[in-house]
DNA sequence: CGCCAGGCCGTGT
DNA sequence: ACACGGCATGGC
């Protein structure tokens, strides 16, 4: 039966089950530790994850991919060796930022951090510099273990283009929470798990960097039974 | 070559 | 509250 018709819910499940079935377990995030997951998810902010690549290997290059050998940089390092992912003026003092609250506040250990409750831990995250809501959770879910969706660029394009919210979909704070709404609502208190979002918001990618790109390539995207008649609502 | 990338911040309404 | 420009570099 099409998925069309029904209410977001069971279509953004219907969605979960189709990716899942089209590219399997996506074993998230492509990181060594929980520290590089954190250097990641700063770097790859409106950047490629190729890009993103390059930056790593620097680092890792430079000893710099665990907390202690990423201390040891000044944030002039930092900044030339993270220059292929772009924006390395704002996110070299970013990460610094983040590495001194994490040695101030909790020994320079990500497991006391994450040891905080999830609200506030996210209220905290939110208020360093150069972290907004989409680091904030991608940080809390794939560093920290804590069961939060994430939603991105890729998310607000599929939801945009399905009509699962109202277009124009807005780039702002409140249109990205509307997003995780979205995402809570969708599934049973049971698969709020970490593991249930880890995978949700992998899949997400993987679609989105086949199928959901700025350029509409919709055809032969495992998500297109539930397009609208005439094609994606909106491609931006 | 021009467009875009796994956002966020500062400023102006 | 919301829109909008700026931010840096590299891939395609």
């Amino acid at each position: 039966m099409s998925p069309r018709r029904r209410d977001s819910a069971s279509r953004l499940r219907w969605m979960h089950d189709r990716l899942l079935q089209a590219y399997g377990p996506q074993a998230w995030w492509p990181a060594q530790s929980s520290f590089e997951v954190v250097l990641g998810a700063y770097l790859t902010q409106n950047t490629s994850w190729k890009a993103v690549e390059r930056s790593l290997a620097n680092l890792a290059a430079a000893g710099a991919l665990s907390p202690d050998g990423f201390r040891a940089l000044s944030v002039d390092e930092l900044r030339e060796l993270i220059r292929p992912s772009g924006f390395a003026t704002r996110k070299a003092p970013a990460l610094k930022a983040f590495m001194s609250m994490l040695d101030k506040e909790f020994e320079g250990s990500l497991n006391e951090l994450a040891a905080l409750p999830t609200e506030p831990l996210r209220m905290r995250l939110l208020g360093l510099f150069g972290v907004g809501p989409e680091t904030a959770d991608a940080i809390l879910l794939y560093a920290l273990g804590h069961a939060v969706p994430v939603a991105d660029e890729y998310l607000r394009r599929i939801a945009g283009r399905h009509g699962l919210i109202k277009p124009p979909p807005a780039k702002n704070r409140a249109g990205y929470e509307a997003l995780v709404q979205l995402t809570r609502n969708a599934f049973d208190a049971d698969q709020e798990t970490a593991q249930f979002f880890n995978e949700f918001h992998a899949l997400a990618v993987a679609v989105g960097k086949a199928h959901c790109r700025k350029k509409a390539v919709c055809d032969g995207c495992p998500l297109a039974a539930d397009l609208p008649p005439g094609g994606p609502r909106q491609i931006g």
